[in-house]
DNA sequence: ACCTGAACACCGTTCAAGT
DNA sequence: ACCTGAACACCGTTCAAGT
């Protein structure tokens, strides 16, 4: 029995659980749910785990390879592509799913710009977007090449405007390129004074779903090289 | 007259020069072409310029700010597009020449993708791109937001390669995609294992020129909508 | 207004020693 | 093999006090 005031034991303290890999794995997603990923140090994840920092580098060579077990973690949450209708539209929904995903957690979508995802949830990911390629009939060399202009796209246009919207300073950062922009003399910049308005025109999504079709457009009309 | 073994007193050291915003980037392009831009710390800057890093926050809000000007300052170096022939050529000449140059400064690109660039050769890239796009006769609004496409393929690209380059680590990643993809089975993911060597074929000149290419052609096939 | 030393609140990673 | 405390070598940013 504890004695009020007494330090608990570490016997009768909650029982710590095991370090196994997917437990880190759990607990570093719940601290980037709660907090965001920037919080997820090895610090901070040790800290929760009632251990050492050290003790997490048995598991992983370094904090690269944590964010990417967290990303795939995630990428197993996107839904499969629907059984019927146009292909491209199920692409395009696709696609749209992984950004939003990684919308939500941009410094996520910054490590995986850098860090090459390589789990089992990224493999059905490609899968089933290769699959819908070969649907549409691309052909085998342009859908594998395109297959990365398109999840870069998306990776790249989370990590932008996901930020954008997580700090204020970016906010400002828009504010000088808007003021930038609409300020550019006509006599020295001639074109970007002509198009300001639509330089900065369009709702996000819009501009999503817009590149997503221009990117499918351009793989279908661009032959690879025959090495 | 300095006794030898003496400290030098302030009065016979070189003179400190005074901080200004341009010498402060000055010196930060010098640490980053010698040593890279992750030494371009506060501290690292400040001890160069023989002051506290709390100097430093006079001029630069803080540390993307900083990044943000060293890039406009490496923007300047990229050659405006020759006068004469055809102008998707001429294109794709710049482009390249804009991620050839972030290729060696991946960091830069990185933070180049987050926080958007907005300084004065900045804007030169951008009229001479749009200048371009307008002679070859693509529709304005495509052209606005076909830019920010152009731009972003070629940011995100430098980022990838070129932290791939750069660090030992993100070839074992790389490595492991590689063996993912060719342990792939054929009943699970029948499309990865058929197409596992072009998924990861291809020069990366080539890659980048076909996506260059693939992008201009998508952008001139995808009308943007009406409002 | 510009500049600064010192402090605050953190980091990732390695190492030698334990079990 | 797994786990750890402690150390190493750093960070960005703020603040109060100077000039």
């Amino acid at each position: 029995m504890r004695v009020e005031g007494e330090p608990r034991s570490r016997r009768d303290r909650p029982a710590k659980p095991a370090l196994t890999r997917a437990g880190i794995v759990a607990a570093a997603v719940e601290i980037m749910r709660a907090e965001g990923l920037p919080k997820v140090t090895v610090r901070r994840l040790a800290t929760d785990l009632d251990t050492g920092p050290a003790s997490l580098y048995v598991y992983f060579r370094n904090t690269a390879e944590l964010h990417a077990a967290i990303l795939d973690e995630l990428l197993g949450t996107i839904p499969p592509p629907a059984a019927g209708g146009d292909w491209r539209d199920r692409l395009e929904r696709m696609l749209t799913d992984y950004t939003v995903m990684l919308f939500e957690h941009p410094s996520l979508a910054r490590s995986a710009l850098v860090t090459r995802p390589h789990g089992g949830h990224y493999l059905d990911l490609v899968e089933a977007m290769l699959a819908l390629l070969d649907e549409g009939g691309v052909p085998p060399g342009q859908t594998a090449w395109g297959l990365d202009l398109l999840l870069q796209f998306g990776t790249a246009t989370a990590a932008e405007q996901g930020t954008r919207q997580e700090s204020l300073d970016a906010d400002d950062q828009w504010d000088a390129l808007l003021d930038t922009v609409q300020s550019t003399s006509a006599a020295t910049h001639p074109h970007v004074a002509e198009l300001a308005g639509q330089l900065v025109a369009g709702a996000p999504e819009q501009r999503l779903s817009w590149g997503f079709r221009a990117l499918i457009n351009g793989i279908l009309a661009t032959p690879v090289p025959t090495s």
